[in-house]
RNA sequence: GGAGGAUUCGCCUAGUGGCCGAUGGCGCCGGUCUUGAAAACCGGUAUGGGGAAACUCAUCGUGGGUUCGAAUCCCACAUCCUCCGCCA
């Protein structure tokens, strides 16, 4: 949710930014006559119930012909009180509505829409591969990954990793786990169903409802991401953010749907309904926010070094941010089968859009309530693991291991096939 | 799955229909005293909405209800604790 008072103040800075996100500006002159509607409608409720509150107190007071005098009046005031607290309750809720309605304002993302990224910067040389395999010829090869066992057992889009594959990606989220502990962040481990109200608060009920896999019976939603958990952590908290920032990385497993997307990158484990993921989360305040951006982004290029694969960061355009997001940027690492940079990690800025709804707040330095800001972003997915095996390859079908890697697979440079 | 108990302003706690936004202690902040500190004493210390302000309204786990009036009575739900059962 955004500031209603920068709405007020300028409103033409919100319909701006909505216009950037090709999002309606009748949303923003929607939501500015819903706040002054529910400004109004308070307004007669808190001054009928002042009054019945006062003569209530007389009532208290009075006896014989006074009191019931009293008692007709404060009769028809509890009528009155009762209706314009019921027209009160419902402009609240209709300014909610409305309010949740107007995506966060964009803060210099590129203006466009999907394909209008800026590439920020290219890091690492691609490698000449001649005939390069794809991941799941490789990994199928080495033992590593089992896209056809997975789909006996749960289904398309589901794996086994095995052998090699399993050490591989728990090499690397500990790699991921150990680097943001260097950095002080908070290692976590997130819980992967939640309710509605932690998956509310963080926006995924909105626009990305359907990639979210609900628990009928429990009514609780599995996480697509632990930033769910993350966020909703410190919910209706006031925090203490007067040493910095608030960092935590958290570990968990993600599911998603992938409604709508079938026939796309099917193949291997590009696109798949569950996955394990290190994602960092931050605490800030709203000043320190766009710096911190950069931090969560610096992390993310500090491991992918670390797997040694060639990426590019993107900024991303106005019109392929998520609600919530003022700025995202996303590394994109290089895959070798398909000669072309998928996305691998991204962080987003949510300023206060998130916190807001979460109730997330710290005290500033006259110790009053202020809003936090939030970030998060990606620090390594199961996604990593094809760049990795794609971008290693060698001719013999062998795969060199990273050298940040190699402790986590029994010091082994290289990966065999099996025979 | 069954039975009981609990939920009040950072923590503990008082409060069974109007004088209660709510007692007291701890903690914290400021002051007096002190060379400094501690102790003692004095004062201040929830959040949100509206308003330039005085001020005002809401909030006693959440949502409903009873009542002229609810922290207090009733109902539902959530969470935590204890016991029994079941599973590990």
């Amino acid at each position: 949710m955004i500031d209603l008072r920068l709405l007020r103040e300028d409103p033409d800075l919100i319909r701006a930014s909505q216009r950037l996100r090709g999002e309606s500006t009748e949303l923003v002159d929607g939501l500015l006559s819903a706040d002054e509607e529910r400004r109004a409608a308070t307004q007669r409720f808190e001054a009928v119930r002042a009054e019945q509150k006062s003569i209530g107190k007389e009532v208290a007071k009075a006896s014989g012909d006074e009191r019931a005098a009293l008692l007709a009046r404060t009769k028809e005031l509890a009528l009155e009180v009762k209706a314009a607290e019921a027209a009160a309750s419902e402009a609240e809720q209709t300014l909610r509505k409305a309010h949740l309605a107007v995506s966060n304002v964009v803060e210099g993302a590129p203006p466009g829409g999907e394909d209008d990224f800026v590439v920020l910067r290219e890091v690492g040389d691609i490698p000449r591969i001649e005939a390069p395999k794809d991941h799941l010829e490789i990994g199928e090869a080495l033992r590593a990954i089992d896209t056809e066992r997975g789909a006996k057992v749960s289904g398309s889009r589901f794996y086994f990793l095995t052998g090699v594959g399993a050490l591989l990606q728990l090499g690397m989220l500990q790699l991921a786990i150990q680097q943001a502990v260097e950095h002080g962040f908070t290692p976590s481990i997130t819980p992967t169903l939640v309710r509605p109200e932690s998956m509310e608060g963080t926006g995924f009920l909105g626009a990305h409802a359907s990639e979210i896999y609900r628990l009928e019976a429990d009514d609780l939603y599995l996480v697509g991401t632990s930033e769910v958990a993350l966020a909703a952590y410190h919910s209706n908290e006031i925090l203490d953010l007067s040493s910095g920032p608030s960092r935590f990385a958290g570990w968990s497993t993600c599911y998603r749907r992938e409604a709508g997307s079938h026939g796309k990158d099917v193949r291997g484990i590009l696109r798949v309904h569950q996955f394990d993921k290190v994602e960092m989360f931050s605490f800030c305040k709203p000043e320190d926010a766009a710096e911190e951006h950069l931090r969560l982004l610096a992390m993310e290029e500090e491991m992918l070094a670390k797997v040694e694969i060639p990426y590019r960061v993107i900024d991303v355009a106005a019109g392929d941010l998520g609600s919530s997001a003022v700025r995202k940027f996303d590394c994109e690492a290089w895959v070798p089968s398909q000669s072309r940079y998928r996305e691998v990690t991204s962080t987003s800025n949510c300023t206060t859009f998130q916190a807001r709804r979460l109730n997330i707040r710290y005290r500033d330095e006259n110790g009053k309530p202020q809003t936090a800001a939030t970030l998060n972003g990606t620090l390594a997915t199961t996604r990593w693991l094809i760049p990795i095996l794609e971008n290693h390859q060698q001719p013999d079908g062998s795969v060199r291991v990273p050298k940040a890697l190699q402790p986590f697979l029994g010091g082994r440079e290289v990966l065999e096939p099996a025979k």
